[in-house]
DNA sequence: CATACGTGGTA
DNA sequence: TTACCAAGTAT
């Protein structure tokens, strides 16, 4: 491939049609971080409101080292993937304790934070840095699986040390940075999964479309079986209040907020499960009296049709006891918004803020 | 190397 | 409606 050919064209590219990112204006090595990890398995347009809303709250590293992890899993509601969250809290602290709140930027000792993987540690180090060092996605994988004409799995190791020695030849040392976010903007702009090859800026350098087997690249790995599951979740009322309790950490949604409840089991009734969830997890005997909606969500291969009730008491109340749980407790149903809740039960508090019949719950 | 981890957009 | 999957990392 002639390289300072394609370099210079896509560059050229780039320059001309880049967009218009919060984090490309002042980019600081903290700015450059907070938005890769954001951008992780995540399409930059839904990144830019939480990056917005992130830097008006943590404007810098030790901003975010002195935060607690309830505000922080709060402002990542939504995001998915919250690990990233801890782990960029955790970063934060540890560039306080030991890179005395500078930002390092050693490729090594960037790799080395909780959360950065060779993705992010070549982005950071190149964009934020100015470093010579790849930073190959899944973007760049199918761009120069088709540039290349790979007839290999680009995902597996093999696949990803072409692409990356490819990218080393290619990358220039007086603009890596730019040069990485090109290779991503042109394979999330031009070089999608649909292609618009008639958009191409790099066309004379593409094997794949030299061959005709640009549908067929990348090669990707055979799909993984998605799961469905039947759910019922409670909204138990009472004085006032609804009972939430906190997911225990190497749970899925680990630190963040929910409504009792859980699987349907074979023969039963969402009702019965529901009854039967909450005596297991709250030692609480409630009678689902009305049902509030019907939410559907996915999570990783999860697909979950979750029926959700409002509850009362059934007989005297009590105090509920965790075993499902962290800590948990009575809160207004205005409150709900300071915690963060999975997307699921996120959408049934949305629901009933919208629906006229709960209006009286709601009213504080 | 395989799997878990979230979510919403898109075709 | 379903299947795919996006600026990946940790285990």
């Amino acid at each position: 491939m002639d390289q300072t050919g394609f370099t210079r064209k896509l560059l050229q590219w780039y320059d001309a049609e880049h967009r218009d990112l919060p984090w490309r204006h002042e980019p600081s090595p903290y700015r450059v971080w907070v938005s890769e990890i954001m951008a992780q398995q995540t399409q930059m347009d839904r990144v830019v409101e939480y990056y917005k809303r992130w830097m008006d709250r943590f404007p810098d590293v030790r901003s975010l080292a002195e935060a607690h992890e309830e505000e922080v899993l709060n402002l990542w509601e939504g995001l998915g993937y919250y690990t990233r969250a801890r782990n960029l809290h955790r970063a934060a602290v540890l560039i306080e304790e030991h890179f005395k709140g500078e930002f390092p930027p050693d490729f090594a000792d960037i790799r080395s934070l909780p959360g950065v993987g060779d993705y992010t540690a070549g982005a950071v180090a190149s964009i934020a840095f100015g470093r010579n060092e790849p930073a190959v996605d899944a973007n760049v994988l199918r761009v120069f699986a088709r540039l290349l004409d790979m007839d290999l799995p680009v995902r597996d190791r093999a696949g990803r040390n072409m692409v990356e020695d490819a990218v080393r030849r290619l990358i220039p040392d007086d603009r890596p940075g730019d040069f990485n976010q090109a290779v991503m903007e042109f394979g999330a702009l031009i070089c999608r999964k649909n292609p618009r090859c008639e958009a191409c800026p790099v066309r004379e350098f593409c094997r794949a479309c030299e061959m005709g087997t640009v549908p067929l690249r990348p090669v990707l790995p055979a799909s993984k079986e998605v799961i469905r599951i039947d759910m019922a979740t409670g909204f138990l009322v009472h004085q006032g209040r609804v009972l939430i309790q906190k997911r225990k950490p190497g749970d899925v949604w680990p630190g963040l907020w929910e409504f009792p409840g859980g699987c349907i089991e074979p023969g039963e009734t969402p009702e019965q499960a529901l009854r039967r969830e909450y005596l297991e997890e709250v030692e609480l005997a409630v009678e689902p009296v009305e049902k509030i909606t019907v939410v559907r969500y996915s999570y990783t291969r999860y697909r979950v049709t979750m029926d959700c009730f409002l509850c009362r008491y059934d007989g005297e109340p009590a105090e509920p006891i965790f075993h499902e749980a962290v800590k948990g407790g009575f809160v207004k149903p205005a409150e709900l918004s300071d915690y963060a809740l999975p997307s699921g039960h996120r959408k049934l508090v949305d629901r009933m803020l919208a629906d006229m019949r709960f209006a009286h719950l709601f009213k504080s």
